[in-house]
RNA sequence: GAGGGUAUAGCUCAGUUGGUUUAGAGCGCUUGCUUGACAGGCAAGAGGUCCGCAGUUCGAGUCUGCGUAUCCUCACCA
């Protein structure tokens, strides 16, 4: 039965995912298997697919999808993690599309929005890993705010405060004024914009016209100046060391002090200190003990402290105190200027340093835990590299305490309680008022004489704990035992330290407590035992791809057209561990836009549809139980044994790529494997003649080594390998790819191999002659190759020189000890062959060409001469590499001879 | 400002403790094929001072130093 000669992916796609969904083969339950678990870094509910999920997701399902054929029981658990402040932003937007204002809401009706939001919409990037092929255990689908993963959140947040890990203070933070809550470091992005700077004039006290200059880019903070500082060296403002100075408008006399920071070249040399909004000024202020004046409120607007423009928004307020310095005579000069300016990921609104009072995770012991972790080679990472800059961030000069808290509603609510001064952390609020009892000694104190913190913490403080709670570790401790540790995190590097390393912080600090001493006494704590990093997505111009450039094509969009096999092809191809790849969408020139098309994605579908026609060229076949003749039966077996040998040994190369998280090595050997040597040798080898039958032991070898392909690339390529699979024979129900066995890897004769890439290369030899002088691929040429042993040995083994005279269309193959007239030879490594021509030979471009090749012989040689005439290296060289330049030089020589002699045959 | 990565064919990249015939792949390119599986194909070919300089070594694409280019991370200055 005749195939189609397209492979169309999209009906075959839809149909073995939901095969796989019916049978229920994602699905994991421990059992006395070995476990081989991984848990996917959340996706941010309200994200759709791009090209970086597409990566990371693809290459966890290669290793779950290998390690379920390897027999491991494979569990992959997918989810989404909460994304209070980019889902805050959005149920805030829909409300206020609705003309609901947020202000109106209570709490609890928010939260009712927000979660009929989340369950309409936060599915969306799950769906789309489905059509990506991802095998995830969907049935263990997990959400950080969900009810047990909060509790959990709540457990442990009590438990730091508890062992003193968890403060409260007072912060310089980063506030975003549009979203009103502070924001982690990793939030703000810094960049640079053009601003102004002005140079202002400060009177100095008690005097009628000496002044300071200072220069700034924020001119209506001055209303919280409390201080300016010169450095302490600085022999033009030493006079004024101890003077006061008074701010202009408002005239309050503050401090002239020595900082050594204080840059002399910079500006006026005069710096005014506004320790409540800036963050070095603040640690200046601490050092002095500066008066610290918030003229900021939460919204971005003039506090009452300003004394002017109060109300009024910042950048507002810049303008108008810019009209007043200016008519009152404090204006200097006003400079371009271009600084860093930082804005929120979320928002995009301007960054204020602001004094809050945040909750902190003190990180010092943390980050030598995660260190130790990753130094210990308890957790490893791929590449190994990624070790700097993991140790960069976390090195004691480098690390801070983690400011958890968010002014949100949207996440888990902190939960501590306020009675006059005093804090109480606890589960619940039962709990916290029985502390408060107790520390009051009032016994009448009820609920509502507490307030509970309003805040909630941040998103990475619940998917720290994501390994341990997505299998309940907080609750039960059956399936953390038995998944946990899970074996590897694949994860993008931008991401190492909101995840990788917290998680690493977490799976040490309650690891031994949720799974018991003698558990993480064998298995370890760790959370996952590798790292895999993968680089970042950029598009031709190298540039991250991303939805506000419009440079990263729609990854539902490439499926389509490509197939998500085609797709996971491409991303793979050219995606080496932690090496950023570089996708190759075109931009389309008129709308800067990327277009959804990739030359690497059309060379995957093109795969496919090559094993599709391998596949009807074997269906076409009538196969037949007699014996055929003697000499097809040689080839066949000698086709047969190579074959089979040369994948014994791919098999071995995948399981060693694989095992070192080489995956796009390992697919590529495989695309050549089974293009070339399956393809475009093999089955060309064994091929009858037009309408010829072929016997049935070939027949079902050539499929059972088909079907042992289909087995090693279903990780890569799911949907095709699982379409091959059931074309390949009828099969009972369960026979599916997705579960049968990854090969074991046989014996395999390295000579042997060799000898059939050697009469490989005869047949291109041939084929190149042809080439060369126009010579059909169907007409018979005589070849004689020039007596030697070795060739002799090569070309009387079983079934060798039909195959060379199969593959290379020959009339007869013999040896010959004399030059053939009108003849054209090439060299096969030093074998030398002439074809016999019935036609002219072409002289001058036989001379030349041979020319050519005897200069890059002789070029060879003598540098092979080179280093055998070298004393040193025959000494000191071992013995082995010695014997290869014998070797290569004795080869070089006799190539050279064969040349000169064959240009002498011609008259050259 | 501090630190890190990268530099190999036109493009994107391999090259795993220094030695495997004066460097490999895929794509692209050139030439020839209406070849009874596949033009989404077949066959063959061209194409490289391994960024530069110096060093270590018998031997360097591979190790070291300096330089150049480029990308990134962190911190950022009024």
């Amino acid at each position: 039965m005749s195939l189609s000669t397209r492979y169309s992916p999209k009906e075959t796609e839809k149909k073995w995912y939901d095969y796989w969904m019916e049978k229920d083969y994602f699905h994991s339950e421990p059992d006395d298997r070995e476990p081989y678990s991984i848990v996917i870094p959340p996706p941010n509910v309200t994200g759709v697919l791009h090209m970086g999920h597409m990566l990371n997701n693809t290459v966890q399902d290669i290793l779950i999808r290998r390690a379920r054929l390897m027999g491991y029981n494979a569990c992959w658990v997918p989810g989404t993690d909460h994304a209070s402040i980019a889902t805050e932003a959005k149920v805030v937007k829909m409300l206020r599309e609705k003309g609901i204002k947020k202000s109106d809401l209570s709490r609890e009706d928010f939260l009712k929005y927000a979660f009929e939001w989340k369950d309409k919409y936060g599915g969306i990037i799950l769906d789309q890993l489905q059509k990506l092929g991802a095998s995830c255990d969907w049935k263990r689908t997990r959400f950080t705010m969900e009810p047990k993963l909060s509790d959990a959140v709540i457990k442990v947040f009590v438990d730091l405060y508890n062992k003193g890990k968890i403060y409260r203070g007072l912060r310089m933070t980063n506030w975003d004024p549009v979203a009103k809550t502070v924001l982690s470091n990793e939030e703000v992005i810094h960049s640079e914009e053009n601003s102004k700077l002005y140079y202002l004039r400060y009177k100095i006290e008690g005097t009628e016209d000496e002044y300071v200059t200072i220069a700034t880019v924020r001119p209506e903070t001055i209303l919280g100046d409390t201080a300016i500082a010169v450095n302490p060296k600085d022999e033009r403002f030493m006079h004024l060391h101890g003077k006061k100075a008074l701010v202009p408008l408002i005239g309050r006399a503050i401090p002239i002090i020595a900082d050594r920071y204080v840059d002399m070249e910079f500006g006026t040399g005069c710096l005014k200190i506004t320790p409540a909004h800036d963050m070095n000024d603040y640690e200046i202020g601490e050092r002095h003990n500066l008066e610290v004046i918030d003229t900021l409120n939460e919204d971005g607007t003039l506090s009452e402290a300003a004394q002017l423009f109060v109300g009024k928004d910042r950048f507002e307020a810049r303008k108008l105190i810019m009209k007043d310095l200016e008519e009152a005579g404090h204006l200097v000069k006003i400079e371009d200027y271009k600084n860093k300016v930082g804005r929120s990921e979320r928002t995009d609104a301007i960054i204020e340093p602001r004094l809050t009072l945040q909750w902190f995770l003190k990180m010092d012991e943390f980050a030598v835990t995660a260190l130790e972790a990753v130094k210990k080679d308890e957790v490893s990472f791929f590449p190994s590299g990624m070790w700097n800059m993991f140790y960069s961030w976390l090195k004691e000069e480098n690390v801070r305490d983690w400011c958890i808290s968010r002014q949100l509603w949207w996440g888990q609510q902190i939960p501590a309680w306020y009675h006059d001064d005093q804090i109480f952390v606890a589960e619940n609020e039962t709990e916290a008022l029985e502390q408060a009892k107790k520390a009051t000694g009032k016994n009448d104190l009820t609920v509502s004489d507490l307030s509970r913190d309003e805040d909630v913490v941040d998103t990475w403080f619940s998917s720290w704990l994501w390994p341990l709670t997505v299998f309940d570790g907080f609750e039960k401790e059956n399936d953390l035992a038995y998944y946990y540790p899970t074996n590897v995190l694949v994860t993008g590097w931008d991401i190492m330290f909101f995840w990788v390393a917290r998680m690493i912080m977490a799976g040490y600090e309650w690891g031994e407590d949720l799974l018991g001493k003698e558990t993480v006494a064998k298995k370890g704590t760790m959370p996952f035992h590798d790292v895999y990093f993968t680089g970042m997505v950029r598009d031709s111009k190298k540039r991250k791809m991303s939805k506000s450039l419009g440079n990263s094509p729609d990854a539902l969009s490439l499926i389509d057209t490509y197939g998500a096999d085609g797709v996971r092809f491409g991303m793979l191809s050219s995606a080496a561990a932690g090496n950023d790849i570089i996708f190759d969408a075109p931009i389309d020139p008129k709308t800067g836009m990327a277009l959804n098309e990739s030359k690497l994605c059309d060379q995957g579908k093109k795969f496919c549809n090559k094993m599709w026609n391998a596949l009807n060229l074997l269906n076409t076949w009538e196969i037949v139980d007699e014996p055929v003749d003697a000499s097809t039966a040689a080839i066949n077996k000698l086709a047969g044994d190579w074959l089979e040998q040369k994948m014994n040994r791919l098999i071995e190369h995948l399981n060693k790529q694989m095992d070192e998280y080489r995956l796009s090595d390992a697919i590529m050997e495989l695309y050549k494997f089974i293009w070339s040597d399956f393809c475009s040798w093999y089955l060309e080898m064994i091929k009858p003649a037009y309408q010829a039958p072929i016997d049935r032991e070939t027949y079902d070898r050539s499929i059972a080594m088909f079907e042992k392909m289909m087995v090693l690339l279903h990780p890569f390529m799911p949907f095709v390998t699982e379409e091959v699979w059931h074309n390949l024979r009828d099969r009972a129900a369960g026979d599916d790819c997705i579960v049968s066995h990854w090969p074991e890897a046989g014996d395999y004769d390295n000579h042997f191999i060799d000898e059939i890439e050697l009469a490989k290369a005869i047949v291109s030899g041939v084929r190149d002659v042809r080439n060369n002088n126009g010579i059909k691929q169907k007409e018979p040429l005589k070849v004689h190759g020039q007596t030697s042993d070795d060739l002799a040995e090569l070309l009387e083994s079983e079934g060798m020189k039909s195959m060379v005279m199969k593959m290379a269309f020959l009339e007869s193959l013999d040896m010959t000890d004399d030059s053939i007239d009108n003849s054209v030879s090439f060299i096969v490594k030093t074998h030398k062959f002439f074809v016999e021509l019935n036609q002219e030979i072409n002289k001058e471009e036989e001379c030349q060409r041979l020319t050519k090749e005897l200069e890059y012989q002789e070029g060879f040689v003598r540098t092979v001469e080179k280093k055998l005439g070298n004393e040193k290296f025959v000494n000191n060289a071992p013995e082995k590499v010695v014997e290869l330049e014998r070797k290569k030089l004795a080869d070089g020589t006799a190539r050279i001879k064969k040349i000169k002699e064959a240009l002498a045959d011609i008259g050259c």
